[in-house]
DNA sequence: GGGAGTTTGGACTTCTCAGTCCAGATATGA
DNA sequence: TCATATCTGGACTGAGAAGTCCAAACTCCC
């Protein structure tokens, strides 16, 4: 049997994932399966409780630069960044929390630049350095901007199907349909960034 | 003087926009310069004035494709696609706009589709037409999947962007710094679907 | 001027929800 | 066994908001 700390903070996120920031206290106590006093014993109040949460299950996307990154070819790479994203961040139950933490963004505006710094920017940072090296290397082409390059392989990645995620629209994500789609983001990055580049 | 009616749907684009969903009747009555009575009698309640304020004001995203299109330089017209976009879509009051129907999504569901049927989803279908056109005269190759390319570009366009604004981040985009990201995104794409395309 | 319809302000009802309080039950530890 | 601490359920308070009601004022057209 979890704690009741552990069992109010799994509710909390499982409600505040799927109402948004709406919900109840009573509703989250209720889920827990501990009594209201005890949720405010342990929280003190909704704020407290909603930024503990949001503390607990941290953001999303993580970047699977690992150390082997510097062994495998760029475009093995890259396919991989987005397989990984695919799989993990398309599911409803991460969209539906990003949708919450842009809900709860006017209310708690430092909320979402939190998650920011925790998610996209780790890994628009991890990417970035990685094409750093790889330039060095020869191996990429970003013309002296890995920022930008990493940023547009991100937006590559996420780009329309967040858009249509966040927008409640059903994503189907077949495994073949990763593989397609993880394989054209490595694909096109690699023309536009690979070391063959052509001039404008 | 404008109507009450056209007061109100000012009014409730405004504060709907800057507090999401959950503004009170009464604060928009009082913004609108109008009774609440009134309001009530136009509106009937507050589901019916939300929905017929987002009818009213649209969608934001809008493909400038027109008959000049088949004139020009695939790489001209791209970039004036991204230079619109960048100008009219990163605005504050935009962004608001659509972090405020992504919010109201848990409420109303069908709010958000409605949304990316009217917006992104015509721009999609706009620019694929033209990739279509443009693969046909032999100045894009997209492989044979024009609706996956335009995908990607309006996501090379909209993606980082529009998450760092969802989030609250500050979005700085100068004249200038409009103009790289523009010129940067159409020359991304046309290295990865002109028609010297380099093989895989 | 007069009558029909609309607008106004503000009081009122009803509901939901955050947060409090309390008395009794339950667990813990010496 | 007893003492301390925590948990429970349920009643309660207070605030805020949707929506209603109504009598008086206003507008506009005949």
């Amino acid at each position: 049997m979890l704690s009741a700390r552990a069992r109010i903070l799994e509710a909390a996120a499982e409600l505040f994932r799927t109402h948004g920031y709406d919900v109840s206290m009573d509703a989250i106590a209720q889920v827990a399966n501990v009594s209201k006093q005890t949720l405010y014993n342990q929280f003190g109040g909704k704020e407290v409780l909603f930024k503990a949460m949001i503390a607990e299950h941290g953001a999303i996307m993580r970047a699977p630069l690992n150390a082997s990154a510097l062994e495998r070819h760029p475009r093995e790479m890259l396919a991989d960044v987005a397989r990984q994203y695919y799989t993990h961040a398309c599911g409803t139950s991460e969209i539906a929390y990003t949708r919450m933490i842009i809900g709860a963004g006017q209310q708690f505006p430092e909320m979402g630049q939190a998650y920011y710094e925790a998610g996209p920017k780790q890994m628009l940072d991890a990417l970035s350095q990685w094409m750093a090296r790889e330039e060095r290397l020869g191996r990429l082409d970003t013309g002296g901007d890995p920022l930008l390059a990493a940023e547009h392989f991100l937006s590559l990645i996420t780009g329309h199907i967040e858009t249509k995620g966040l927008l409640g629209l059903p994503i189907e994500m077949s495994p073949t349909e990763i593989e397609r789609r993880a394989r054209f983001c490595a694909d096109i990055f690699m023309r536009a960034f690979g070391p063959q580049r052509l001039l404008g």
